[in-house]
DNA sequence: TATACTATGATTAGAGT
DNA sequence: GACTCTAATCATAGTAT
């Protein structure tokens, strides 16, 4: 083969061609990478879960809005793992990315994970200030208006919000529960909160994030 | 470089190995790889959600059961569309098709909604009850505290409220479901969020991979 | 849409910091 | 744990089927 092309100097094909990391607008072409790097990643999840005896889901939305999902043990069980905030005395924080996520991924985790917890400081105030004023007009609260008003997209924020709340209670009762003496090692989790701005569903936000 | 491997005949290191997808033994190596293709994995998912505009969650539980998670446009409204999805007969059929997975995650989301409400239910009374000592008590009030500082009743009232909220917006989504016009085949419940119930089994074995 | 083919870019095993 | 370095394996862009 090599021979070969050594005399007509010819190649079959380019190889692999150094592509950018954005938006792909080919209709055509982005339907075929869509399908080798889901099942890339995919095998991906596969041999990490393998290999290091862990728990891996991978949920993907194609573009035309279509289901993939692998799991190990199964999809399943790690989605209700994840919404029961089970983790033991760890948490999650979500942070926002840019449009061109593009060389370090990790970078950019960091770096947005602290703009992440100043937003949620300043949505801390916000809320309880609006729960404040709530209370001065009566007994209603913040939870019991707007949501006939809401949309459907308004009521996605919305959800995925509580589910994020929710994450945290059961993290601090999980913790609360192991909390063995009263040693102040224990770190405070800040977990940054989905700000409740609404609109740019599509051009980006990225999100990570991890630990403890 | 090459010319002098070519000489001394050495190679600094024996670069990557071919290794086998079998769960690793030694646990500082195992440390070490689960941290590199985790990164890797997530890496994969930001380049596979920007290149193609779809949406990518992965959850990961490390061997030490420490959740990582990356989410486009975040992992919590990834997972949203995902138990939505999943909540339909004909996705729940779906969901159980390999190895072993038992449980049908259907009929455990409603069982632990109907568990929910009822604990809303039992908590309500007691939760007006004690609002009202709160506020006579002075101007600081349950949700004026940051979930750090709350102690394990704390949290329990914190939790019934949300679930109550959930419910509120689990009804709002239906009603919008039901709203369109003829098509109301896929009736669904929304996200189950169970009450501080611990303790799950295993859902077997078995990968889930499915398409719609 | 998924698969087959290559040449080449990207990832990573192993060892050291 | 997280990073560095190197060499070699692996994934995949471009193309055709």
């Amino acid at each position: 083969m090599a021979v070969l092309n050594e005399i007509t100097k010819e190649k079959k094909t380019q190889g692999r061609q150094r592509i950018e990391i954005k938006k792909l607008e080919n209709g055509s072409n982005k339907q075929v990478t869509f399908s080798k790097r889901r099942s890339g990643l995919f095998k991906k999840a596969a041999e990490l879960s393998v290999l290091c005896g862990s728990e891996v889901a991978a949920l993907v939305f194609s573009p035309n809005s279509k289901l993939f999902a692998f799991g190990h043990p199964s999809v399943d069980s790690i989605v209700l793992r994840y919404a029961h905030g089970t983790n033991t005395a760890a948490a999650a924080a979500a942070a926002s990315t840019s449009t061109n996520v593009v060389t370090n991924v990790f970078e950019e985790f960091n770096r947005d994970y602290v703009e992440a917890v100043k937003e949620l400081e300043a949505e801390k105030t916000r809320l309880a200030e609006e729960k404040k004023k709530e209370k001065i007009g009566g007994e209603k609260f913040w939870w019991d208006e707007g949501i006939e008003g809401m949309g459907m997209e308004e009521l996605r924020q919305h959800m995925a919000a509580l589910i994020e709340l929710r994450r945290r209670v059961a993290a601090r009762v999980q913790e609360l529960k192991a909390a063995p003496p009263e040693n102040a090692t224990s770190l405070a989790v800040v977990v940054p909160l989905q700000p409740s701005s609404f609109g740019h569903a599509r051009l980006g936000f990225g999100n990570g994030n991890m630990h403890f």
